[in-house]
DNA sequence: ACCTGAACACCGTTCAAGT
DNA sequence: ACCTGAACACCGTTCAAGT
């Protein structure tokens, strides 16, 4: 049969490599879409078949530790170590927490995990190189490394998760004052009165707050 | 046509309720299976059909605030205020990571979430009444309030994504160690250096660490 | 060697139909 | 009034088939 006949489009699909790919993805996470970062938009992205991202990455684990080890590599880039140990750290952690808040969706996922990549090597490279400049030993740097890591990656997921949740988030504040309002005078005292300072209280500067009083706490470590 | 033969088996769906139905979430929560909130096994695990359940919930939003709530307060029931107000503080803040944790499927949404529901109610108000037995102000004391608690919060759905995470989360510890180990002599000397000690710290140890970090600081502005 | 596309086993949700 | 079940529009992933 007709073998003459026009056979359906079929694109050479471009030379697909891991850096294309990658590229693509940037690009459709960065803002707030929750479900961005599914392989059949990523495809369309890259005007080739959802499945043919399987020849180059294992399974989607795998494609988004790539993607984020390479969010981290960028958001460090430029960084140099100054002469105030606070200064540096809380750098760093800014750094880190910035580049995962610009694609929420790969931070959502990152977070969680461990990459081994170059652009985590520079970052707990540097991390452990301004605590070393603190005075800690190694061990008591490898410890509070860990723990300013993980304080920055929790609360950044936390926030990435906000940004995905997007208008439900804020309604959700909505609702929390206009509920608060609705109690009996007498129940919650305490909770009623302050509703509306917690709810007008925003994230970016909550954080803040919480990396101040880390850092000043691991001070006080230094005797 | 067959009038008289037997009808499929349709079981009246026993007085299907929001209580019965908030119990089976929690039998099915328990534990570490990523994906045990599913309509769909809601229903087998009530013997009904997994639409039914929209005539009690809204959507899976309403269904997981409900939990969510009922979770926290559990975690709340039996608590007291004590003399020392970090001692109180840490008890609560310990009480609503540690219930949270015992439901992981649970936790990971609710950390994102307001419920303005009975258990947040009861959470908040003792909060703030310890801050307030601490000495700090209304205003000040609503803003430690947010702080302490979206640092539980995120930090308790990073713990709670680990969980769910499981062998997964494992394995990147592991690899770290094993990928650094194969490093160049020369690059990266530190993390090189550390990534055992770093690859070793538990979750719950490192929260413990930061929480007393952040005490701390909170101490210090009481001046 | 690399890409395609149908298929599989899952999601949350809607809606007409049953009792 | 309440529950059922087919259907819809999505997932990640597999695999035989195409070029």
């Amino acid at each position: 049969m007709n073998t003459t006949a026009e056979p359906a489009p079929r694109r050479r699909a471009h030379g697909l490599n891991r850096e294309k790919i990658l590229d693509a993805c940037l690009r459709l996470a960065e803002g707030s879409a929750a479900d961005a970062l599914s392989f059949r938009k990523i495809g369309k992205e890259l005007g080739a078949d959802p499945t043919a991202l399987y020849r180059h990455f294992s399974d989607k684990d795998e494609l988004l530790l790539a993607l984020a080890d390479r969010v981290l590599a960028m958001g460090l880039d430029g960084y140099q170590p100054g002469e105030n140990w606070k200064v540096s750290l809380e750098d760093l952690l800014r750094r880190a927490r910035a580049c995962f808040l610009r694609y929420p969706s790969v931070a959502t996922l990152a977070a969680l995990r461990v990459t081994s990549q170059e652009g985590e090597l520079e970052f707990v490279e540097s991390m452990l190189g301004v605590l070393k400049l603190a005075g800690f030993d190694s061990a008591d740097a490898a410890r509070i490394h860990r723990v300013c890591a993980d304080f920055m990656l929790a609360w950044t997921g936390f926030s990435a998760g906000l940004l995905l949740l997007g208008e439900k988030s804020t309604e959700d504040d909505k609702a929390w004052v206009r509920s608060y309002a609705k109690i009996p005078p007498g129940d919650y005292p305490l909770a009623v009165a302050a509703v509306t300072i917690m709810a007008e209280v925003q994230d970016e500067e909550n954080f803040a707050f919480a990396l101040e009083l880390l850092i000043a706490g691991i001070a006080t470590r230094l005797g």
